[in-house]
RNA sequence: GGAGAGGUGGCUGAGUGGUUGAAAGCGGCGGUCUUGAAAACCGUUUUCCGGGCAACCGGAACGGGGGUUCGAAUCCCUCCCUCUCCGCCA
């Protein structure tokens, strides 16, 4: 959540930035609430300044043994308008919170300015795209052909948008979870493994909530959502903790499934293991000093794309332009790789 | 599922409805002493919000929320969490 302080004091930054991610906040009217808001609080502290003064008073009157009638008839009243100040004090801090929870992140200056993904910038690219001499199947066709994918036998346990791995396709997907874990943990990372469901407040700490509640998986008759990334655990496990400097940075990776509700995204991507409600993601995350936390990004964007060069995968690394950033994000630095490709020979095969 | 105990500052741990933001100890910080350190002694040490250029002033916080009261850490309701015992169980 962006501060209030930076609002205040920073307006101009703040508008320039939702004018550059191309989201439509209104700055002032946040503005003119929050000074609606001190102005309650004031007059509500002064009042109950006034009453504790009494309250303290009465208190040493009974030990002196004195008449109180005097100091009870002078706070008569008080109480409602207190009860009253109050609630209306409540009521303006939920709607400013409410509508701070809604700004998005303000992107780094680095960032490349543009309204859509035709902006990010490339800054770097790794290995060889290989040259088929035949026609390469998608995914689908060869990981049923080989009987380790079975997309039809996930439909009737659960619905469209799973899949079972089977035979040497659960191991590999397996190897691959491990073989991730293991390349981080020897590079200093420690391994998380943690619960899958988060309750709505730590998804409030990530920014899924309030806004992007359609996407995630609710448990019904609970305050718990299935988690949609690693991220929410990993995030919260610090939550409401103030973190030794020298401890800095702090380094994790954790295997996870992930679950999203996919709303929206119908007839999007709809074959194959692209777009699925559930999948397995082996997740870095750094704590970071403030001072260097780009350094500590680009530190992690390596990290990541080890994976992908030690299985010989080609590469691109992106920088996403402000109308491409997501939410909660200053800057995303985006590795490019198999699913990329997969993405387009799968946007081919829609095309025929 | 049944029965019970408990949640107080960075930690341990007192607390009768009224100068208790909260004893005491530990820890932290500053100082005296010392060549330096330890010990001892003295002092100091919560956070958030609002007002103010500032010194400072006001408000709030004893697991969360609500209630009673002029006044709540203390009484009542409710929720959450931790621990112990019994039962059941992967």
């Amino acid at each position: 959540m962006i501060s209030i302080e930076l609002i205040r004091k920073n307006p101009e930054v703040v508008k320039k930035a939702m004018k550059e991610r191309g989201v439509e906040v209104d700055i002032e009217a946040i503005i003119s609430l929050d000074l609606e808001k001190r102005r309650i609080q004031k007059e509500l502290d002064d009042l109950k300044a006034e009453k504790n003064k009494v309250s303290k008073l009465i208190g040493q009157y009974k030990r002196e043994g004195k008449d109180t009638t005097e100091l009870f008839n002078s706070i008569k009243g008080k109480g409602e308008k207190i009860k009253e100040l109050e609630e209306s004090l409540k009521k303006k801090g939920e709607e400013l919170e409410d509508l701070l929870y809604r700004i998005p992140n303000i992107p780094h200056e680095s960032v490349p300015v543009g309204e859509d993904e035709s902006f990010n910038k490339e800054i770097k690219r790794w290995g060889e795209i290989r040259d088929f001499d035949f026609e390469p199947l998608p995914h689908w066709d060869i990981g049923t052909g080989l009987d380790i994918l079975d997309f039809e036998r996930a439909s009737k346990i659960v619905g469209a948008r799973f899949v079972v791995y089977k035979g040497l396709g659960a191991k590999l997907e397996r190897a691959l979870i491990n073989f991730m874990l293991e390349t981080h943990i020897e590079n200093g990372y420690t391994e998380i493994l943690p619960p899958f469901i988060a309750k709505a407040e730590s998804l409030y700490g990530t920014g899924n909530l309030p806004k992007f509640e359609e996407d995630l998986f609710k448990l019904k008759g609970t305050d718990w959502y299935l988690i949609p990334t690693a991220e929410v655990p990993l995030t919260n496990l610090h939550r409401n903790e103030i973190l030794d400097e020298e401890k800095l940075p702090i380094r994790y990776v954790a295997y996870t499934p992930c679950f999203r509700s996919e709303a929206g995204s119908y007839g999007r991507d709809v074959r194959g293991i692209i777009r699925q409600h559930q999948f397995n993601k082996v997740e870095l995350m750094t704590y970071a000093h403030p001072d260097n936390s780009y350094d500590e990004l680009e530190f992690l964007t390596r990290e990541a794309a080890k994976i992908l060069e030690l299985l010989e995968l080609p590469y691109r690394v992106m920088a996403l332009s402000t109308g491409d950033l997501g939410f909660s994000s200053a800057r995303t630095d985006t590795l490019k790789s198999l699913p990329a490709l997969i993405l387009k020979i799968f946007r081919q095969e829609e095309q025929k």
